[in-house]
DNA sequence: TGAGTTATTTAGCCTTGCTAACTAATATCA
DNA sequence: TGATATTAGTTAGCAAGGCTAAATAACTCA
């Protein structure tokens, strides 16, 4: 690689980055309207995929056990997810989310998407089809796709 | 707008959003080893364009005066930033990144870009075209160009 | 000068990370 | 089988980094 193509990727990988971090500030300027916190907006949409156990949604949201059997707590008082032992295995507690959680974590999400979209409405279609094929991209390079909706905590930069 | 453009932008507003999360939770992982916290790293990157007041700082952080105040002491503490009167008005803090700062901030957004780097290392010209095209998209969405290197705490997701 | 405004700090609370240490349940194996 | 090890989750206690309210110090202006 030459020292100028060396240097226009990383530009590209910096303002990429940047972008990024931007655009997440501005999608989330709503969340503090949604009654629950980032914390539980994030842990809800791991549970969108169904039930999950303690150590499970950890590891999915990337914090220790005690973190997440704390947060679950505070969501069983919020309302937002019930515990539920596992009949197979007596150390193991399977948490779901509640419809109140559901509505929760959609509401919450629809407006960070809104917001989102929001800033897309000056789109042209040369501009949306770069934005699909950039999507994509990002999405192939990181091995997902269609991810779930996922982090409060988590994008913290 | 018809319900099929609609929906589409929708999809498209969702899985922008999704990626950046996806990409800034990759490109972060390696800020722990930088030995500032992310907080500091993104004052720091404020103080990359000059000395700014504590309340300037603040609102650029989009923190309260205090919470700026309590992060600022500890930067001093850990010999990242300084704290100088200003001549002209004597409840002015001015606060100025030391050189031990700036090598922290090179050091941290280095292996951040360098993880996106990485990432973009199988894109070819027409991926990279649609890249910066849909970056550029989303500066002048955001009503910045080439923005700094900003914010740790903030992009929470 | 004295009242009001502004910049920062202090005090104290909350959330959400963490580790260490504990309990309960299950698994293993001599 | 029964002792021991492992695993899942909880409890306790600490730190970082948000916040508000109230204090302090310096400035502005009538």
């Amino acid at each position: 690689m030459t020292p100028a193509a060396r240097r226009t990727d990383w530009e590209l990988a910096d303002r990429l980055h940047s972008a990024a971090i931007h655009l997440l500030r501005r999608a989330r300027r709503t969340d503090p309207r949604t009654g629950v916190s980032a914390a539980q907006l994030s842990a809800l949409s791991v549970l969108m995929s169904g039930p999950k156990t303690l150590g499970d949604l950890a590891a999915a949201e990337q914090v220790r056990a005690p973190t997440m059997s704390r947060l679950v707590s505070e969501m069983k008082r919020a309302g937002v997810a019930r515990k539920l032992p596992d009949p197979a295995d007596g150390r193991v507690v399977r948490v779901h989310a509640t419809a109140k959680g559901r509505r929760a974590l959609a509401r919450g999400r629809a407006m960070r998407v809104e917001a989102i979209r929001h800033l897309l409405a000056r789109c042209d279609p040369e501009d949306q089809r770069a934005l699909e094929h950039a999507v994509g991209f990002i999405e192939r390079a990181l091995g997902q796709r269609a991810a779930p909706w996922r982090s409060a905590t988590s994008d913290r930069s």
